[in-house]
DNA sequence: ACCTGAACACCGTTCAAGT
DNA sequence: ACCTGAACACCGTTCAAGT
């Protein structure tokens, strides 16, 4: 017997699913290189089926967003907790670079042209500088001294981000760290 | 009569035109979202005459690539006649900031999936990183340390690109130069 | 409630036919 | 030499029909 409004049936799709299979799928093929038969097919699932639980490909992107974005949140909210702002700020910058789908994710998002897309991207760029703002005031940057610095950080990052799924200039775990560690040494004043 | 070789018959559409066309519905729709029925309207053909100059979409991204790379390389050039290597590198910063459709079109083009694009994108941030890396090397800053200031200025920019692109925080002429000003003061060693 | 499979419009690609 | 227009495969979307 089962239960209306039980999750399980076991053998079908949920939106969840569907949005991970395309998180995926957009991380490793870009936004518009994945269809929607293939990531049917990777759920076992053909096309036709999609659109009951969505009711376009937008919607799909937009779902997706918002999962990414509820991800990208908690991952915030962690980092907020550490107290020392010179600590905070370094581990912002180099937890953005660990994540590994998270950053693939991000270069395949950004100029995709999809309107939820960016309106998407936007929101979390601006918490994040947000967030860096915050620790430059607590170093004692004024306001507007604290804003830009935390823009620049933030574009550095961003960047880099790009440098290393576009180019060889950052492709390897060594160049990688050199490179935070000089943003890291060059953005954040030092203790003293 | 018309001598062959010529190229005019004044009505026909060449490669150089195509190309144009396409890069400029790069910059204002995304790579994706250009069609070539819609270039070829744009052109005042029919989509079938598109294969009469190139072999295929992948085709036109390689010489719209071409024609892109050749371009940039022009005004690097320009940029490299500069003597001052202070100079030099605060005009690189600020020229790539104002040249809007190149700006565009970067952002665009990042992050398409398209392997002959990326390639494309890699080539001239390596050249670009170079020019930079020289200019500090100018400054007496050591090999490797002028190579990281440079990655890092390369991803100040890059990164700035996007943001402008895709958020607000960036999206005023004043934001700009607010942003530039900090970056270049920040990241270029003042004169004495 | 969730999925299939056929149908339609549209794009990339090919190609025979026009000028 | 350059372009048109029809044809085909494939994807996004709709929907009636299955379980």
């Amino acid at each position: 017997m089962v239960k209306r409004k039980d999750k399980a049936v076991a053998d079908n799709r949920t939106v969840a699913d569907w949005c991970e299979a395309a998180l995926d799928a957009f991380a490793s093929k870009g936004v518009h290189s994945a269809s929607i038969p293939e990531i049917a097919r990777a759920l076992g699932v053909t096309k036709g089926s999609f659109y009951w639980h969505f009711q376009s490909l937008d919607d799909l992107m937009a779902r997706a967003m918002e999962k990414w974005s509820d991800d990208d949140q908690e991952v915030l909210a962690q980092l907020e907790t550490i107290e020392d702002p010179r600590e905070r700020l370094a581990q912002m910058f180099r937890e953005s670079m660990a994540r590994k789908r998270a950053q693939a994710l991000f270069v395949a998002l950004s100029g995709s042209g999809v309107p939820v897309v960016e309106n998407t991207i936007a929101r979390l760029s601006e918490q994040r500088v947000r967030a860096l703002t915050e620790a430059y005031k607590q170093l004692s940057f004024d306001a507007s001294a604290a804003r830009e610095r935390a823009l620049l950080v933030y574009s550095a990052y961003i960047g880099a981000l790009h440098l290393r799924a576009e180019s060889s200039a950052l492709d390897s775990q060594r160049k990688m760290e050199s490179y935070v560690k000089h943003a890291v040494e060059t953005l954040i004043p030092s203790d003293k």
